[in-house]
RNA sequence: GCGUCAUUGGUGAAGUGGUUAACACGCUAGUUUGUGGCACUAGUAUGCAAGAGUUCGAUUCUCUUAUGACGCCCCA
């Protein structure tokens, strides 16, 4: 047998529905805040990756898909969405535009990793960009963006932690000091943070094991470092936050992994029972070196991206009511071929009409049918009747009530459009379906 | 890259160094019911992740590989 590659996952069922609801939520909630929908490539020069991530990173160095195509071209699967977006905005000139420029994305991730508690090979993830503006409005905006989503979907107990790491003169400074300041300690900690003083001294302030030694609770935070002008664009972003009605916490700890963010960062927990320990679900921050290492105009850019399978787990655990429709309108059975001849044109005539219409295709005996009928939920179901068929009649049973009413071909439309109008009302869509008659237009572009 | 544990049918699973691999659900067919949802009957793994080894004999022991779950590193 032939399966998934490791690390991937098939999504589909119950789960598909959720995701796909997530995928209505984050749309609708983007189409507010007028933020454009962006496709770039799944795969893209591994130059692009390296040079916007960083090239000694460990992310880079072995945990990226790269290979070589049939033209002997470097390829990389896109790790995450940012570089391909920021990629995008230079190479079509977006500076041009009306600026600030803002995107979303929503799409496949690819992370060569050991799979683990939400972290697949595979992974899909939606995010934001917001490039040509270092307004701290848009940082606080995005942070809004995020936390509106998750609330719109359903989550409760929203965490937002967020810390600046200054602009570069800042974040050098304090770079130093750290160093500095853990060095007459460092062997007083795990062998990891021995490795990391001279590779990202701020990880250490992360670190799990010396979490509770005591030179690290007093360690220097980013804040003791910032320069005026930082300093006052962290204290305007908070003062936006206020404004949105976002609640926050100003965690000097988070530092982020890349080298490219500056000046704001955040983390988004979900405080979910039975989350485990990394309960952080989005994250992002601000990049403003980002389009000048990519050949691009000095622009200031923000960004932010969660990941799905964490947002569906999440939304599981928490049980949030997820508007799934799994019934059918009518369900179609037959016996003969004429029959089913006639359940096939009639099936195709209730779809275009706009019923949800299904039929049996294995001609099976008619208590099979009535099985499948229960089992798709339906809730009407018609036995076509050659005899009734030549009187242009058909009969007609409410699967609830068991209420049959025999009524001529021709008021069947009119019939279902009354009778299901009730059940309408019980799900507050806002036009969710791909089907329904007001995207039809758009789905035919 | 490193570690721990796991892998039995469509599903949940029980089980053993030895002849027909339990039970339940599901599914299919049939009986009965005015055309299903109940009940009853029958069918439903030549195989216990793959390969190799130990053995008279392995699903059961050993090793390798693969995959999965969860950690470490890392986390865009």
């Amino acid at each position: 047998m032939i399966t998934k590659p490791k690390g991937c996952k098939d999504i589909y069922g119950r789960e598909a529905k959720v995701w796909k609801y997530i995928d209505t939520v984050i749309d609708s909630v983007m189409e507010k805040y007028n933020y454009n929908y962006i496709r770039t490539p799944i795969f893209e020069s591994t130059e692009l990756f390296h040079r916007g991530v960083g090239e000694t990173t460990d992310i880079v160095t072995k945990e990226t898909y790269d290979f070589k195509d049939r033209g002997d071209r470097s390829i990389t699967l896109r790790p995450e969405g940012t570089a391909g977006v920021v990629r995008s905005y230079i190479e079509n000139k977006m500076y041009g535009e009306n600026n600030p420029v803002k995107l979303y994305y929503n799409g496949t991730m690819y992370r060569y990793e050991r799979p683990q508690a939400g972290r697949e090979r595979e992974l899909t993830q939606f995010g934001v960009e917001v490039l040509g503006s270092d307004d701290p409005l848009i940082d606080a905006e995005v942070i809004s963006l995020a936390v509106n989503i998750y609330k719109m979907l359903g989550l409760k107990g929203i965490k937002v932690n967020i810390n600046t790491l200054g602009d570069v003169e800042s974040r050098n400074k304090y770079h130093d000091a750290l160093v500095k300041y853990f060095a007459p300690y460092i062997n007083d900690f795990c062998d990891d943070c021995k490795n990391r003083i001279d590779k990202s001294p701020l990880k250490i302030l992360d670190c799990k094991v010396d979490k509770d030694n005591e030179v690290l609770k007093n360690a220097p935070t980013t804040l003791d470092y910032l320069n005026d002008e930082s300093k006052e664009r962290f204290e305007k972003v908070k003062e936006y936050l206020d404004l949105l009605q976002v609640e926050y916490v100003v965690n000097p700890k988070i530092v982020r992994g890349l080298d490219y963010y500056n000046h704001t960062v955040f983390e988004i927990e979900a405080d979910i029972e039975g989350f485990g320990s990394n309960n952080v679900i989005g994250a992002g921050g601000r990049y403003n070196g980002l389009c000048e290492m990519l050949d691009g105009p000095q622009t200031p850019g923000i960004g932010f991206a969660t990941g799905f399978s964490r947002l569906a787990l999440a939304l599981e655990l928490e049980n949030v009511n997820i508007p799934i429709k799994e019934d059918i309108d009518l369900f179609l059975l037959y016996v003969n071929e004429d029959e089913k001849k006639y359940a096939a044109y009639l099936s195709q005539e209730l779809r275009m009409a706009g019923y949800v219409v299904d039929t049996e295709y294995t001609s099976r005996s008619l208590k099979a049918q009535f099985k499948q009928a229960d089992r798709l939920k339906a809730k009407y179901t018609i036995v076509l009747n050659s005899k009734e068929l030549d009187n242009n009649e058909v009969t007609i049973k409410n699967t609830k009530t068991k209420e049959e009413d025999t009524i001529s071909l021709d008021a069947l439309i009119y019939y279902l459009d009354e009778k299901l109008a009730d059940d309408m009302d019980e799900y507050n869509y806002e036009c969710d379906d791909s089907g329904c008659s007001c995207h039809s237009n758009e789905e035919d572009l």
